[in-house]
DNA sequence: CAAATATATATGCGCCTGCATCTAATTGTC
DNA sequence: GACAATTAGATGCAGGCGCATATATATTTG
């Protein structure tokens, strides 16, 4: 009995590295064609939009940027910065938190629900047409399985 | 008869965006696992490893940039930056293109041959630690093909 | 409770990316 | 063969990201 994936010791493993290398080439292609379509709508980038809709999820409650940050996996001073532009355009408040001053909670304002609202379609066409329209229910089904394998813990 | 994923007109299909949301997520986590794991070794990135992989292969032979561009699916620009930042480095040569004077051919240094060979156990490490080890060989394969499913062609 | 340590978030700086546009060479048209 | 259209590649500019570090508050420790 023998590890499949042992002993590669001077030369590439060709067919772990063809999937390594598809992941790269597909995910980064899949995502920035997604995020040009948003852009060409006129919207912003993505990532605005999950922010949004996690915050939207909290409620009035709103969110601190910790929580944001290890559920969207960004890290913590991207995740400042994206707040400081989307605070800009008004679509979130900042607000004190009062069990923790060093802390932050952050809100959705009525602009930012909105901007959901509208953006919803041409994600939602674009999601459609970049990615679900190449799968089948299951064959999605069974990529997230994998995907979420390749998480940590 | 229906199609499964039609009609989804103002919500969220639920099983469709969680894959969605994983592979944004997972792909960018593992991506950028793998970089800081190069980067903290002393490496350059990723992509001038893939870069000098191709040219390699190439030989003294060479490749045109627009060859390496729909290799690797790099947009024009960022692909012309990377080879002037590799350039500086000796890692590889432009030379003048005899059949196309608008055009020229990119060719790998000595000192190239030698950043592939130094950097391959490090990247490797990152691979196999950030990718690999999550998956046993039959789903590696199977998500190479669920990826395969998600290129336009 | 003072001092040390740890945690939440912000920020200056340099590199990388996207966008638009530029330049130079090639191909097509009449 | 002159002129228009196309193609290969480069580049100025603005914005996003990583890194290191700053600031302010909270927690722990002696």
């Amino acid at each position: 009995m023998y590890r499949i994936n042992s002993g590669m010791g001077h030369r590439p493993p060709v067919r772990m590295l063809s999937a390594w290398v598809r992941l790269q080439r597909v995910s980064q292609r899949v995502l920035s064609a997604v995020e040009s379509d948003l852009k060409a709508a006129g919207y912003p980038p993505l990532a605005w939009y999950d922010v949004l809709l996690q915050l939207k999820g909290a409620g009035a409650d709103g969110l601190r940027p910790l929580a944001l940050q290890s559920e969207m996996l960004l890290k913590q001073y991207n995740l400042s910065r994206l707040l400081d532009r989307m605070e800009g355009e008004r679509y979130l408040e900042r607000q004190p938190c009062p069990e923790d001053g060093r802390g932050q909670i952050v809100v959705i304002t009525p602009d930012g629900q909105r901007l959901l609202t509208r953006m919803w379609p041409a994600y939602e066409a674009a999601i459609q047409r970049q990615f679900a329209a190449q799968l089948t229910a299951e064959e999605t089904a069974q990529l997230a399985r994998l995907l979420a394998k390749l998480l940590p813990r």
